[in-house]
RNA sequence: GGAGGGGUGGCCGAGUGGUCAAUGGCAGCAGACUGUAAAUCUGCCCUCUACGAGUUCGAAGGUUCAAAUCCUUCCCCCUCCA
C-alpha cells in the first residue's frame, strides 16, 4: 500500500487527486510519466451479475470519464466468464450460478448506462471527434477458449498460491470458516489473466475499479511483469462509505439503482438530496464535474444553508444519470412538494379505474397498491403509526374507504408514507 | 471413508420439550426534535379477508396432549484424521 501524497503533473492525474478519486496505485509516479509522454489505454470490468448497476459501481466509471476526456482511450470490460463464477471479495456466499442467457441479457442492460457516462465507437455523438472512444470487449471472448493444461503450463507457474492465500478476500473467507471453492479462488487468476490479454490485445496498460479489486488487480500485475517483462498500472477508487461509516449506495428500500425503471429519477433526485452533510463536499468530487472553486464555495456554506449544496448535487447527478430534462423534472417536483407544500403532478404516479375508486378502497390497502408500503400489513403498521396522510390529512383509520370524494380539484389523490415519500393517485376511465 | 462441530426471521446472534412468532444487536420504517441533515429519544419491524387465522427456526418423516428444541433419514457447511 502506498501512500498517495506525490505531486502529479499528468492532468488525468491531478483531477482524480483534487476530487478525491485516488485510493491506491501501484506506482503512482511511473503512471504520471506514462500518462504525460502517451495516450494510455484503461480497463475497467464489470461482471454482469445484475440487470442495472447502483451508485456505487459508478465511481470507476466516472474515473474512466475524466481519463477519456483526458484524452486517454477507456476499455469496459464486461465479465461474461468471471461474471458467472462469482468474486468471492467482501462475499460469505458463493454466488448462485447465472445461466449464459441471463448474463447476456444482464450485459445488454448494462452496457446501456455506460453510454452515458463515455462515449463509445458506436454511439452517434462520437461522429467527428477525435478523442479516443471507448469500447467494449467481454472476457468470454478468450477465457472461454482457454485450454486448461495449456494455460496451467504457461501461466500457472506464475501464481503463487501464498500470496493468493494471503488476499484480503481469501484470508477474510478461511477465517469466518466459510467455503471457498476452487472455482471462486480461480476468479483472481482469470481477472489477472484479463489484464494480460489486454495488454497483449490493445496495449491496455492500467485498470482501475473499486478498492475492493485491489488484491485481483496485483495479480495481473505481476502475472504480465513476468510474462512479458512490462509494467503495468493498477488504481483504485477508496470504497465510498458515509462519514457515519454506513456502506453508501442504499435507500429506504435497497440499492440506488441507476435505471430509471428501478429507481425513478425522482427517488435517485431525493437520494442525492438527502445526503448528509458531512458527505456533501466529498460526493459532490466525485459524483459531478462541476470545477473545483464551484464546489469550494458550495463547501463553505453553513448550517441549512447547505442545503442549497445539496440540491445542486442532486441536480447534478440526477442530470449525468438521466438527463437534463429528467433532473429539472425532478427538482421541480422535489421543490414544489417540500418547499410549497403542493401535490406536484411531477411525483411518482399510479393510476386506478374510475369503477375501483368509485366502490371505495381501504385506505390500509390504497397504500399498499401505491407503493408505499410492501404489504397489507406494513400499511396498517404505518398507518396504526401515525405516518399516513392522505392530501396532506393524517389517517387515523385504516379501515377509512377512500373514493371519488378524495380526489381534489385537480383530480389527484396524493398520499404520503412520512414526510418524504409520496405518490399521486390518479384516475382512468 | 472415520471422528467432532454446525445450519434460527435482511444480517449477526440467543434459545435445547410447553409461558416461542422465537431475547438481544445491526439494518430498515414511522413519530418527536430539525434544515427534506446528523445525533438523540419513542414506537414498529413473518403473512392475511386481522382483537381472529395461517405459515416459520436446512429438507422430509416420526415420538408427544405439546417440538426451533427429542428420534430417523437426507442435503449443505466447518475442523481434525485417513
Amino acid at each position: 500500500m502506498r501512500q498517495i501524497v506525490t505531486a502529479v503533473r499528468s492532468e488525468f492525474l491531478k483531477i482524480m487527486q483534487e476530487r478525491g478519486f485516488l485510493h491506491q496505485c501501484t506506482d503512482l509516479e511511473g503512471l504520471d510519466k506514462l500518462l504525460c509522454t502517451e495516450i494510455v489505454t484503461a480497463y475497467c470490468g464489470v461482471d454482469p451479475t445484475g440487470d442495472s448497476l447502483h451508485v456505487g459501481h459508478m465511481i470507476p466509471y466516472l474515473m474512466m470519464r475524466w481519463f477519456q476526456k483526458c484524452g486517454h482511450e477507456p476499455i469496459v470490460l464486461i465479465g461474461g466468464v468471471t461474471g458467472m463464477i462469482g468474486d468471492p471479495t467482501g462475499k460469505d456466499e458463493s454466488r448462485q450460478m447465472l445461466t449464459e442467457k441471463t448474463i447476456q441479457h444482464n450485459a445488454n442492460s448494462i452496457s446501456k448506462l455506460f453510454h452515458k457516462l463515455l462515449l463509445f465507437k458506436d454511439s452517434p455523438e462520437a461522429v467527428g471527434k477525435n478523442t479516443p472512444l471507448a469500447t467494449t470487449v467481454n472476457n468470454a471472448d478468450w477465457l472461454r477458449s482457454l485450454n486448461y493444461i495449456d494455460f496451467l503450463r504457461d501461466h500457472g507457474k506464475h501464481f503463487s498460491i501464498n500470496r493468493m492465500l494471503a488476499m484480503e478476500s481469501v484470508k477474510q473467507r478461511l477465517e469466518r470458516e466459510q467455503s471457498l471453492s476452487f472455482l471462486e479462488f480461480n476468479y483472481m487468476i482469470l481477472q489477472g489473466y484479463d489484464f494480460l490479454e489486454l495488454y497483449r490485445t490493445k496495449k491496455c496498460r492500467l485498470q482501475m475499479a473499486g478498492s475492493d479489486q485491489w488484491g485481483n488487480i496485483i495479480q495481473g500485475v505481476e502475472l504480465t511483469r513476468r510474462i512479458e517483462q512490462v509494467e503495468l498500472f493498477g488504481l483504485t477508487a477508496p470504497l465510498l462509505t458515509l462519514s457515519s461509516g454506513k456502506k453508501m449506495g442504499k435507500t429506504e428500500s435497497g440499492a440506488v439503482w441507476l435505471d430509471a425503471d428501478k429507481l425513478s429519477p425522482y427517488d435517485f433526485y431525493q437520494f442525492w438530496r438527502n445526503t448528509e452533510d458531512s458527505d456533501v463536499g466529498r460526493f459532490l468530487r466525485i459524483f459531478t464535474e462541476l470545477p473545483i472553486f464551484e464546489i469550494e464555495k458550495l463547501e463553505k456554506l453553513k448550517g441549512s444553508e447547505i442545503n442549497e449544496a445539496k440540491k445542486v448535487l442532486a441536480y447534478e447527478v440526477t442530470k449525468l444519470c438521466h438527463g437534463e430534462t429528467n433532473a429539472v423534472r425532478a427538482r421541480l417536483a422535489a421543490r414544489e412538494t417540500f418547499e410549497e407544500g403542493m401535490a406536484s403532478r411531477s411525483l411518482p404516479t399510479i393510476t386506478l379505474p374510475r369503477a375501483k375508486l368509485a366502490a371505495g378502497i381501504p385506505a390500509f390497502a390504497l397504500f399498499k397498491d401505491a407503493g408505499l408500503a410492501a404489504s397489507g400489513g406494513e400499511a396498517r403498521r404505518l398507518i396504526a403509526g401515525g405516518g399516513a396522510r392522505i392530501n396532506d390529512e393524517k389517517v387515523s383509520d385504516e379501515q377509512q374507504m377512500i373514493s371519488i370524494a378524495h380526489l381534489s380539484s385537480d383530480k389527484t389523490i396524493k398520499l404520503s408514507a412520512g414526510k418524504k415519500k409520496h405518490v399521486l393517485v390518479t384516475i382512468i376511465e
